[in-house]
Order: C-alpha cells, then structure tokens, then sequence
DNA sequence: CTAATCTCCATTAATTCTATAGATATTAGA
DNA sequence: TCTAATATCTATAGAATTAATGGAGATTAG
C-alpha cells in the first residue's frame, strides 16, 4: 500500500508553490530545478493538480504555475485524489463511478464491497484532515531545522 | 490507492474458515473452489497469512489450513498486512523499517516522511478496527439477503 | 518576431502484480 | 509399506501499471 511518485511530486511541488518567500508563479522548469523532479513527468502533474483546480497557470513568456486557492483550503486528500484518483480499494468500491469487479458474480449484496467502501471513506477522512498550510508550515520548520543543524556543523 | 488481488483473495479465504458451519479444515483446493480463485496463486495468499500466524496448516492426506485464533482477534489490518506489507505511503515512512527514498537526499528532517508516517498510522488504525468476526459476521448476513432474494425471484 | 512558456498526444522503459510450473516433503489410511 | 492427497518451496512467465521521455502545437510578453 503505497502512494505514486506523482502523489509525491505533486505534494512537493505544491509545498514548493505555497512556500512563504518564494514567487508565486513558477514555472515547471524552475519547479523541477528547484524539486529535482523529471520536467516532462512534473507536467503532467501539473497539468492533473490544475484540472482539479488545486493549481492554475498562465502560459507564454513569464508564465507558470500559481496555488488556486488558500492552502488551508486544500488538503492532503484533494491533492492524491488528483493525481492518482479517489481511494477505492477495489474498483466496486469506487465512490463516484462503482464498476462490478471482474472476478465478482455481482456488485450487489456484496459484504467485500460494502466494508470496502467504508475503509475508503474512512481514509480519505483521514487524508482530508491535513491541509496544504500545515505541510507548508512543517515544511519550513523542516528547512529551518536543517539549515540550524548545518551552521553547527560548519 | 488500491488494494491487491492477494488481499481480496485473502479476505475472501478467511471469511470461507472463519463461516459458520463450515468444516474447520480446508485444503488449498476446497476454498479455491468455493472462492473462485486460481489455486496456485492462493497457496501463496496462504502461506503469508501462515507465516504471520493468522492461519495454521497440517500437510499430508486430509490436511489443510485452519484460522489460528479467534476471529475476533484478527483484524483487517493484520490480513492486508500479511499479504501487502504494512501500510507505508513512501519506503522512508515505513513502521519498521524505514528505508531512504532514491530521490531524497535524507531521511533525517524529512517533512515529507513526517507526515507519511503519521498518515501510515493513521490507516493502520483504521483498518485495525475492523475485526475478522465483523467481516464473516457481514458475509452470512449477505449470503441470508441474497437467498431471500432469491426466494422471492422464484 | 522570437524566445519562453504551457498543452496535448504518443511512446518507450521500468517496475510491480498476477498467475503458473514443477519438484519436493509430509501424512492418513488401505 | 505403498499410494494418493495434501502442503511447501523456488523459479519464471505473462499482464498490467507506473514512470519517464519525445515531439509537435498554442500562447504570450517583450
């Protein structure tokens, strides 16, 4: 049970976007620099975080990426859910669009697929509890921390 | 964010040993039959549930495996753990073996790894809350509802 | 215009998951 | 003691998914 490197990239990415002291429009090339993220795989992130509308852009000389809305408003959970799509166990248990699994007789009166649509809503609670603003915020502590460490070690 | 075919299969076999008035015995073959599911590919579903101690087995004529404890006693995070390894969004954020990921330049500081780990809990929790009784306690119930249903198709 | 940017679509490469194969060890019962 | 039914172990083939790359537009500031 693990997450994708595009779920990864993209927390990276938004935590880079959200980031105090940093322009708010960056472009995927800076982003990537910047993350150490593969440009053409980071577009494609991108491309998924603003079709959810989590980030927006502006194309051309000078463009970039830019957060939609306030990070407070988005959480862990809008961000997966982007790019690697709503967590369902099994594709039974999807909780917008339930397809019947191949080796099921029937999505119906199934008990597998009533506990499973549980444990995805009870997941994607958890997962909608941490906002963008609190992984920012721990985040910077993180690189404050480090940067204290460093000036000891030098 | 979706679960293997090996945890279904799984859940399946131990909600088939942990039914009511079902011989407490089974071989590999029977629950293969009864579930649907390919043979060989159980036997290895089987032996991780074994080796983690949620099943017991006897070999020669007439073996077959067993629930090791009560059903009460084994939860759903027990059985996807088994098969699929605990639940660790990223390898840096694993419970017990935390390993660093190729393209972080440390596990120390790690904002990233701080929040996974605590999101892995977090699941973990959930998916401890469920109990073996529960799920066969579900299935019978939708086994009774489809036969009803059933009857009335008659 | 031009250079820097995002967008879109396709394709290749790498990895993981699913399933199968075959040889061996064990055991109840005839 | 033999036989048939069982679990165990290791390896590998096949399928599916994920990760990464490539290239041809479209847009826009300057």
């Amino acid at each position: 049970m693990k997450l994708s490197k595009k779920s990864k990239y993209a927390l990276r990415a938004l935590a880079c976007l959200g980031a105090p002291g940093v322009p708010s429009v960056l472009s995927i090339q800076e982003i990537a620099r910047r993350e150490t993220i593969p440009k053409k795989f980071l577009e494609q992130v991108l491309l998924a975080l603003k079709k959810t509308g989590i980030v927006q852009s502006s194309r051309g000389k000078a463009g970039g990426y830019t957060l939609r809305g306030a990070p407070a408003g988005i959480t862990l959970g809008d961000i997966v859910r982007a790019v690697d799509g709503p967590f369902a166990p099994f594709v039974c248990a999807h909780p917008a669009a339930p397809v019947k699994c191949a080796d099921c007789p029937s999505m119906e009166n199934c008990w597998l697929r009533a506990v499973m649509t549980e444990v995805g809503e009870t997941v994607t609670t958890a997962l909608d509890q941490i906002t963008l603003a609190e992984i920012c915020r721990r985040a910077a502590e993180s690189q404050r921390r480090s940067v204290h460490t460093l000036m000891y070690d030098i």
